[in-house]
DNA sequence: TGGGGTACTTACTCTTTGGTACGTAGGAGG
DNA sequence: CCTCCTACGTACCAAAGAGTAAGTACCCCA
């Protein structure tokens, strides 16, 4: 079964925003795309290590659905069918960098935080 | 039981910040807690229609160990919280600005496709 | 004495999400 | 002839997420 249609009118932009990218991949899909242009099934399968094919064709239909991926097949043995970013796709990344940014600064905070316990534990008390 | 530690390291900042925000009111929350500044449980509680008591209190816990809200307790009877965002909090709002643009964008979308369909199916077939 | 308000916690259930495994059509390569 | 490749679809199952309902301790107000 797909995503459930969603009941209610969205709140806010954020509450609208982070439908179409919540899922666990969406947000890599999305990078992937950016990052290469146009992909083929198997490449971005190979780009996000983890990912079950199942998983990788529901995102992909929904974010067709949303708009924000653009399917294109050819009819030749074997098949082929190539995905690349609509506009609105590739608007929404741009929207979502500083989001990126913010993560970025996140892990290093945290990865701060990690060294300086270690460092912490490691230490003799005096 | 509170939200299972997260396996394996972030591949991403995206990743990093989704993994925040993800939580069906944690947007609304930090929406909130941006307006007004300073909120209590219940105001809170009255400010996300349809919330239930367990989904604040388990989303503001998170958040708190996430750093993004501070949380301070008055030891009073009857018991007093108050709860406000942390410097990262307020930084995390401002980075999910251009997403909530873009939703809004989404939303006038969308309602626009509506109203086209519902012209299209009201009007009379030539 | 009874009801309401404060900020929760706990137990139980249901729904959503994601993972595993298998099936498919047709051609290419050994 | 047998297997691999493509890009999926489907059935089943486990885990995570979210909802419901009830209980807690204390006070204020009528």
């Amino acid at each position: 079964m797909t995503k459930a249609p969603r009941t209610g009118p969205y709140v806010c932009g954020i509450d609208a925003a982070l439908d179409v990218v919540s899922g666990k991949w969406k947000g890599l899909i999305l990078w992937e795309l950016d990052e290469h242009g146009v992909r083929r099934f198997a490449e971005l399968r190979r780009g996000l290590p983890g990912v079950s094919e199942k998983m990788l064709t529901q995102h992909l239909r929904e974010m067709e659905a949303d708009g924000l991926v653009r399917r294109q097949v050819y009819a030749e043995v074997p098949p082929r069918v190539e995905y690349s970013l609509t506009e609105h796709g590739r608007a929404l990344n741009e929207a979502l960098a500083p989001l990126g940014d913010w993560g970025v600064e996140r892990i290093r905070r945290e990865r701060s935080d990690l060294v300086e316990h270690r460092d912490a534990a490691a230490l003799p008390r005096p």
